[in-house]
DNA sequence: CGTAATTTTGACTCCGCTCAATTGGCGTGG
DNA sequence: CCACGCCAATTGAGCGGAGTCAAAATTACG
């Protein structure tokens, strides 16, 4: 009991320090959804943390952030102090290099870790820019730390949160790497579609969010080349596209494009 | 001093559990050289921890492996249980995919941590290739974790260094998705040569362990592509290319083929 | 020392890029 | 409500950079 009004205290104190005008709490909102009862826990950082730990753990979301289509919740070069649980919404994030050349690294969408690159230097080395109108945890980056000392749990979960990033970002390496373009838009569907699945929505029927040339920059093609591939796939009755509306019509053929060469 | 017994014993009781035929200690070899006076270790794992703490910390290296070259110390699909810290020595990490393609997923040399993607899922997702006899460090990660727990010092760095691989690889990203052959070759070369000077090799003249074919893998190009750039560059030169013997005459201009698209 | 592997170089091909014009969607303001 | 303008998406024509195929040269290695 000493222990956990220690831990509360501590929470309080990073709080005051950790405070700033992006990321003040929303009121009582902060309470309405904790962690217990988010449906997206398991692949946040709280997956795998059993109850009794929980209630301690879900301090570390120290405040809900509501973000519009087109913000940043943080930029390249920004300090960094938390790392953001997706609650609601999609993101991309991107790399800006010398010549002004955006490269988008990731889509991402609910339960879904954003900010983990900034670890390492201080600062966060790329931006995570809004496609819709969107609702972040923050997760101030100290408290994460010291919890994921007290509680083992968290601190598998962060590792292993961490490293799926490191295992993601190789296969989009491999994508890159070795795939043909057909190839690489087949793969981003195939992926988009198991993630909305996940989280409920239908596996064939989705909204993208995010312009051809995002797709583009993402596949490491030009957006006409996009453009051209998903009317082809159309062509070959793999899906049906109607602007941002996609339809999967045959998500085996669309695998089967990945399976030979 | 008890809790000092306590974790030297926990160590014992791990390294029992641990025991395997490939990763057996190599007698008194072992404390030849400790992380304390190891001149790899900021790199390392250790890295950042103060001297004070650094003699608990190096019970994390629990032996030593040598490894020949074209040996690999992991292949993917492998049960996760340690990083390895290169001693010495230079590898090449990949990934096989589904139609066999091998995509080079990096090149790594001493002071840097391999294993990490096997983190997440309790496997390795990719294979570690020895490109020249070399020794690492094993790092059995329930160590690591645990000390991880106890040592601030060390918890902050072991998050600095998956991040750092999290930064290189959407560096990757990028060379990968948004640059020409030219480029690429030379942001590698450049690379190369930063991370030999940080060890007290030749900024400019170096061996390259890798064949053209692991670079193009790295690269996104073909073998061919590769040594019909390097002959460019040479001709161009850039660079005095022989075999696997390269040495930078002009880094500058190297450097600048990145700056103009 | 001989065989295999790696590297280089050439000739040709083709996938994806560039440039350009057109269409469609959507919010804003008259 | 429609007209306008802006941005996103589509489609075409032509080109060029990197891939493919092939052969020769050089090196590595058992």
């Amino acid at each position: 009991m000493t222990a956990a009004l220690a831990i509360v205290k501590t929470d309080y104190h990073r709080k005051a320090i950790f405070m700033s005008q992006a990321d003040k709490p929303a009121g009582a909102r902060k309470f309405e959804v904790t962690c217990s009862n988010c449906n997206l826990r398991e692949t946040c950082l709280p997956g795998g943390v059993r109850t009794s730990d929980l209630e301690r753990v879900e301090n570390i979301v120290y405040a809900r952030r509501r973000v519009r289509r087109g913000e940043s919740i943080f930029a390249a070069g920004d300090e960094f102090r938390a790392v953001y649980g997706i609650r609601s919404g999609f993101f991309k994030t991107s790399l800006i290099d010398d010549e002004g050349r955006e490269q988008v690294t990731g889509f991402f969408m609910g339960g879904e870790i954003l900010g983990m690159d900034g670890l390492g230097s201080g600062r966060y080395t790329g931006s995570a820019i809004a496609l819709e109108d969107s609702e972040v945890c923050v997760m101030p980056f100290s408290l994460v730390e010291e919890m994921a000392r007290e509680v083992p749990s968290l601190q598998r979960h962060l590792h292993a949160v961490l490293a799926r990033e490191i295992v993601r970002d190789h296969g989009v390496m491999m994508l890159l790497g070795s795939m043909r373009a057909e190839e690489r838009l087949a793969t981003f569907l195939v992926n988009l579609s198991r993630r909305f699945v996940r989280r409920g929505y239908s596996a064939s029927d989705f909204h993208l969010r995010m312009t051809r040339e995002e797709i583009g920059s993402y596949l490491g093609l030009k957006l006409e080349t996009v453009s051209r591939l998903f009317s082809q796939f159309q062509k070959d009755h793999l899906i049906e596209v109607n602007q941002k509306h996609v339809r999967i019509l045959d998500i085996d053929a669309l695998e089967q494009v990945l399976a030979h060469k």
